[in-house]
DNA sequence: CTTACAATTTCATAATGTGAAATTATCTTA
DNA sequence: TAAGATAATTTCACATTATGAAATTGTAAG
């Protein structure tokens, strides 16, 4: 554990869409740092790209992060295999459609696709939810012992008005997303929408991330609610054979 | 200057799509390091999410990335105000549009977007060319005449067929820019595309980015090439009043 | 011009990262 | 399946390096 390559990373993280800008010492407040450790690791980063320093002597993040981002996508085989395959999906119906991953806990969207109609969904590429409150989340709870309890050991809070927050439950409803093969959030996570995912599986066989379609709960719910259903799937589907899953 | 944190980024920068899962031995090899100071650093990495440890053992770019990524977006205030302008241009036009920013001798790209049946371009958002072979980049020189040095210094190569590789010939045509207001780049960095770039200025008059739009060189130059021209510096001035800039 | 606050630099000291070597794990090949 | 080869990880003594208090310089506001 290298001390300093730590607070580097906490240094960078202190940058936020609500404080894009930050001078040296809020910077340093803000991680109970001293001014001068904080202002050499700060001019280090400058350095690497990572930061830039104003002519005002204030820091924002640097192109380094874009290059950087921009290999975490490559990286991803996942990625370049799935995006054709859930824009057919957003084509066929009305809505925005994600991949998730799991992560301490939570679901990180490393893919997010909407129909030009859509109605805005708060989230983006990078952003997290708590897996247990979303569609997405539970498909990976679903198939992962190990997601399930980190993810209870975290605890339940209402994110909306039907959030579950009782551990029984939350497992009685994943033994359901087992046996039916998807998942559904309904005002489980951000109130009016509504979700439908289904497991993507490495050749492996093992579920590593998982697809959905998110819309308004009248429309998901509406008539074409089995079709949507049976399209998530199937797009999850292709997803897992593009990446060498041969099902059984 | 801090070392490990110098060091780390070293190691976050040695992933590319070309190698996007390294194990320790490899970085230590790549960077010239000890494998056990590589290891605390991966390590530490990982630990901060940066990095991610494969089963094997073995390392991929983790989401920590994604998400500072994110910031790095919004904290661009050109890039949400710029979205739509950009947007009309390529509705308008069948091409590929870019902003462009510069860093260290090159364009950095920091938007992309493309009409559905644009012919693919090898570019991305993070991605860089040299700032001489583009019409982003001739735009960016052409106003600053640091960036023109720093360009000079590390050398003009060959890139495609029209690549300006020597020195006047390249500030005549810069100077050119200037007097017109826009750039042209003509199979001078890939083979086969034309590009027009615009400046963008900030709230102070100063060129702070690019846009440009590009396209097969036999499309660029037909009818519309003068249209295209003229829609092209509209758009970049229409940013420029977003950022906040006046006209004189 | 003065005051106040923030950024930067300095420097002695303590803490921390370093790398050679040992250990453990994993993969290859016979 | 065992031996050999290669890679990952851990250990530890030492030297390098980061640390933070204080001094200095720079900047903004009144």
């Amino acid at each position: 554990m290298i001390e300093s390559v730590k607070k580097a990373c906490h240094i960078i993280s202190c940058f936020s869409s609500e404080e894009p800008v930050l001078g040296n010492t809020e910077i340093a407040k803000k991680l109970g740092m001293n001014a001068g450790t904080t202002h050499h690791l700060v001019t280090t980063l400058c350095n690497e790209g990572v930061l830039i320093r104003d002519h005002n002597r204030r820091y924002r993040l640097g192109w380094k992060l874009l290059e950087w981002n921009n290999n975490v996508m490559f990286q991803q085989d996942i990625y370049d295999k799935a995006i054709p395959l859930v824009k057919e999906l957003i084509h066929r119906f009305v809505g925005t459609a994600h991949i998730g991953m799991f992560d301490k806990g939570e679901v990180v969207f490393v893919l997010k696709v909407s129909s030009q109609e859509a109605s805005p969904i708060h989230t983006y590429i990078g952003s997290r939810k708590p897996a247990y409150a979303t569609s997405t989340g539970k498909v990976l709870l679903s198939y992962n012992s190990a997601y399930l309890q980190e993810t209870i050991s975290r605890g339940l809070s209402m994110q909306a008005p039907n959030t579950i927050t009782d551990i029984n439950k939350l497992k009685k409803d994943l033994e359901m997303v087992r046996k039916v093969g998807y998942s559904v959030s309904n005002n489980e996570n951000s109130t009016g929408t509504y979700g439908i995912a289904a497991p993507i599986l490495s050749y492996s066989g093992k579920t590593i991330a998982a697809v959905n379609l998110v819309g308004p709960v009248s429309y998901m719910q509406g008539s074409n609610r089995s079709m949507i259903i049976q399209s998530v799937i199937n797009t999850a589907q292709s997803i897992s054979q593009e990446l060498g899953y041969i099902e059984v």
